[in-house]
DNA sequence: ACAAACCTGTGATGTTTGTTAAAAAAAAGT
DNA sequence: ACTTTTTTTTAACAAACATCACAGGTTTGT
């Protein structure tokens, strides 16, 4: 049940045995049902969420009513909404499971007891969070570009994810609407 | 010269002094005229910097020769390609000077020493990260609404950075042409 | 296996925003 | 102070994309 994880921590940092034990007696291992909550709108988030089988969708319904996706969540993803974590604040984000998913969860609380403890989990930390906001710079400077540059990049960086949501979800994540990804998509054949 | 930092680390973790003064050691002062780059792209961003007065626009040129705005920096920011950083490759950057400017700059390898020793260092930096992440992540979703709504944003979040750089830099960071930005200032009126 | 729910494709139409160009205004440098 | 350079404003037009509506497919749960 740890492999996934624990690899994933050996990919930027080494930890002792003992270490990883502990870490691993922290989690708690989830399973939701397809279209299950993670997470939904109002609650305040206390866990950070592993992806070890499955996928979900992060996105906020603004007050048009819309769905609006934040990112995708499959096997190897760490998914959870920091700022309801950092402030305590209701989170406005939901998560929802596009498949059957298994997670493993971390309370905040206790992963910061173990930062004090474990300075290397904290670099873990620090280098999958610098990544995301890699990623995230990256998408912002996409979300300039026209509709199908944005699709064709989601196609090179994303393609197994493509396989695997909605085309509905993919236009919603890429900001434009489900019928101009439909043409998209039609025009290019 | 270190007030500045020194406040904005102890806002987040607490340092020994002892922990401050190898820290401060390891700074670099600099000072940049009005248009001077810090960074340029085809460089190799070697350096995290943090804004102690002036202030700066971090920004790409694109296929067309557009300019976007990634991010500004002014006082008590840090600014720099993490990109660039992590993997040591050339950046698509460029940080330029919109006043005179002074930074304090730090080696990304003498701070990745420092997070060896400092452990409450590396925490600092966890957490401004995540600052920066969630941030960003605020700003995707806003990139989803109408250029009214995401002028709007801005200038309740940033009516201090609105004060100090020109309206296209302004119009270039929300995704949006100059005219399309001079138009809203106007209707509103 | 079948009904219900959900997802995708397509056309007609409207709105928002970009484009181009030129003039007015403001700011910077000497 | 004054010239040069940069920035902002405005207008007419074009393009991209959203919206609405509905038909045809596909998936899901029982």
């Amino acid at each position: 049940m740890y492999e996934l994880i624990l690899a994933h921590i050996a990919r930027h940092v080494t930890l002792a045995p003992a270490e990883r034990e502990k870490f691993c007696a922290a989690l708690q291992h989830k399973k939701l049902r397809r279209r299950q909550y993670l997470l939904q709108e109002g609650d305040i988030c206390r866990y950070d969420h592993f992806v070890i089988k499955g996928g979900l969708r992060q996105y906020e319904v603004d007050d048009e009513g819309r769905e609006n996706v934040m990112q995708f969540g499959f096997e190897d993803w760490w998914i959870s909404d920091w700022y309801s974590m950092l402030t305590n604040t209701p989170t406005a984000y939901n998560i929802e499971a596009l498949e059957d998913t298994e997670v493993l969860q971390i309370e905040r609380v206790k992963l910061e007891q173990l930062f004090l403890e474990i300075p290397a989990l904290e670099r873990y930390f620090r280098i999958i969070i610098l990544h995301a906001f890699v990623a995230l710079q990256r998408r912002v400077l996409f979300m300039q570009k026209s509709s199908a540059e944005r699709y064709a990049e989601f196609l090179t960086r994303y393609a197994h994810v493509e396989q695997r949501v909605s085309q509905q979800h993919v236009a919603s994540y890429l900001g434009i609407t489900r019928e101009t990804l439909s043409r998209l998509k039609s025009r290019k054949l």
